[in-house]
DNA sequence: TAAACATATTGATATTTGTCTATATGAGGA
DNA sequence: TCCTCATATAGACAAATATCAATATGTTTA
């Protein structure tokens, strides 16, 4: 992922509104109408927020009759995390893999 | 990580230029007048982008003579991305752990 | 001590952003 | 068909931001 797209994503999600929407995104798909219950915004806020996440494609959207569902989009929040996985200091890598194995031993199975 | 936080290293990050600054950083050590040589900004920009960076706790500083040494703080950047591992879709994780297994086991020991 | 250098701060300016009110669009339901 | 509801768009505005030129601060060197 270039600099651009993850400074464009980084933006998105600059702003903490938004994170949290992202946050109850990752419960599943939700419409606007439940995401602006848990604001105190007002609902063309709340659109501008929704247009800002969805085009970065972050979050998918669906329109069902006159309702419109959003939704994380996996995909690109892994290669967003993969993108930012590379922000490492040397020595990071290698304590994530100890710190990983010895959470299997200890749990024994695949989480 | 709270929400708000996430937003403000974020909002750090949301700028194409401080994206770069933090993968040249990701090399190592360097001072302001090596990272302003492989920009396009005058020296005040840069130092306006540097306190951002380092105002949010996502980079170091060290003052040696006249010079100013920038950091990535390795504590900070993994706890951002241990904060952003949470946006993550139900089939993600195990995902995730299956590549994991199959990587480990193909490549025989920790990377 | 004076000059040169590296960086920070100040102040100005154009652009971007978050928010609102008002209005448009488009899909059911009476 | 007309009304209601869910959402989007337009337009306005205050606040934040990225940038620059000018200047201040503090360190090293002549």
């Amino acid at each position: 992922m270039k600099e651009s797209e993850i400074a464009v994503i980084c933006k998105a999600l600059g702003d903490e509104n938004r994170v949290q929407i992202i946050k109850m995104l990752t419960g599943g798909e939700l419409c606007a109408c439940k995401i602006l219950d848990a604001f105190n915004i007002t609902q063309p806020t709340l659109s501008h927020h929704m247009k800002i996440l969805t085009d970065c494609n972050l979050v998918n959207s669906r329109k069902e009759g006159k309702w419109t569902y959003y939704s994380v989009n996996c995909e690109r929040i892994s290669e967003f995390k993969n993108a930012i996985s590379e922000f490492t200091c040397k020595s990071e890598t290698a304590e994530f893999w100890l710190l990983f194995s010895a959470r299997r031993c200890y749990n024994g199975h695949v989480q």
